[in-house]
DNA sequence: GAGCCGTGGTA
DNA sequence: TTACCAAGGCT
């Protein structure tokens, strides 16, 4: 890791850096966002969970479904877990989703419903770090509190000629350091929003558009050339490929779910009946009133995840009974109805291009 | 520290 | 098409 001896942030030839932020934000920046203009702590919170490695146009929509359903934390707190769920489905991340509902209880009960304001007790919430506790305080309470999120880091790295890739901890420590010191001594909102903005809207990944930055002057990565090679990329790995085969089993219009555990992939999920390999999603088959001989081969569905990619074989099936119902972690779910229910993306799409007559065989 | 946890957009 | 990556946190 190198550091770069300019861009701390201070020199007396250019305003400080925290200075031209704000005054770019306020004229170039995101105000209207569904999730500004407010001081609600709670619609702040969800917002920043929903942005959690989820870029902002894929938010929106979620949000403001979300926001319909649980207008407010004490709401959120009762509502059903599976209900919670489907709002989310889609999205990713669902830890994040069951954190969100874990937390709005404990707000509820150990916090009388307020939501709590020192750094220690909201990062103390399931699901939130001490980037994400920082952003409630900024927003919500106008707190002097330092965030590091991917497009800080982008920043950061190409201001400050910063080199190493930012996951590494050695690395990360020096920007927190950076993030700590830049920070104005007021004015926290639009600073915190107009850095996130300047790293989302010009300060991109590729080609940004660095003559329309207002800390281009004294950008380190600018001045050397090495916008494109800063921030330093992840190593990168292998990604393993696995493969699972997975039942469409059909009955009277209606299709076989089955919940997910808890926690790993897809964790608190409805989806199909899933084997490692064909022998065991006949024994499945069976298990669940089918007859594996009857099954259509229905088109390979390649799904990619962030540390493997998956092949799932999907095979259409014929139930001679309603078999399972009467099991924990099962539901007949009518095909109709599997565009708002709780399914992972690859499914909740295979499903709905079932219903709607799509053909799925090669 | 390193692996786990989704999805859609982009070049 | 493949590969990278985005308002990270938890175990």
């Amino acid at each position: 890791m190198t550091v770069a001896a300019k861009g701390k942030g201070g020199g007396a030839k250019e305003p400080r850096f925290a200075e031209r932020v704000i005054a770019w934000q306020r004229t170039h920046g995101r105000h209207d966002l569904p999730w500004q203009n407010t001081r609600d702590a709670y619609r702040i919170w969800v917002s920043e969970i929903m942005l959690q490695q989820t870029q902002v146009s894929a938010v929106i929509g979620y949000y403001q479904r979300f926001m319909e359903g649980f207008p407010n934390v004490a709401i959120l707190a009762r509502a059903d877990a599976d209900e919670v769920m489907r709002h989310w489905a889609g999205l990713g991340y669902y830890s994040r989703a069951r954190n969100l509902h874990r937390a709005a209880q404990l707000v509820m009960s150990e916090h009388g419903g307020v939501f709590p304001q020192t750094q220690e007790e909201i990062e103390a919430l399931p699901g939130i770090g001490r980037s994400t506790a920082a952003a409630i305080r900024a927003f919500a309470y106008g707190a002097r509190a330092a965030i590091l999120d991917g497009n800080v880091k982008r920043v950061f790295a190409r201001h400050g000629g910063v080199s190493g890739y930012p996951g590494e901890q050695k690395v990360e420590r020096v920007m927190w350091e950076m993030a700590q010191e830049r920070l104005p001594t007021g004015e926290l909102e639009p600073y915190i929003q107009g850095l996130m903005d300047l790293g989302a809207t010009l300060c991109v990944r590729s080609r940004p558009r660095c003559k329309d930055c207002p800390v281009a002057v004294d950008c380190v990565a600018l001045s050397e050339g090495r916008t494109a090679e800063l921030p330093t990329r992840k190593p990168k790995k292998e990604l393993p490929q696995r493969e699972t085969t997975m039942l469409v089993l059909m009955r009277a219009g209606s299709v076989l779910l089955e919940k997910r555990p808890p926690s790993g992939i897809w964790g608190g999920l409805w989806s199909l009946p899933q084997a490692d390999d064909d022998a065991a999603a006949r024994k499945l088959a069976k298990t669940l009133g089918a007859d594996w001989d009857d099954g259509e081969y229905l088109r390979v569905i390649e799904h990619g995840f962030t540390h493997y990619h998956l092949s799932i074989k999907p095979v259409l099936l014929s139930a001679r009974v309603r078999h399972g119902t009467e099991e924990p972690g099962h539901l007949w779910l009518p095909l109709a109805e599997a565009h708002g229910a709780a399914l992972p993306s690859p499914v909740k799409k295979l499903l709905t291009g079932l219903a709607a007559g799509t053909p799925l065989f090669d």
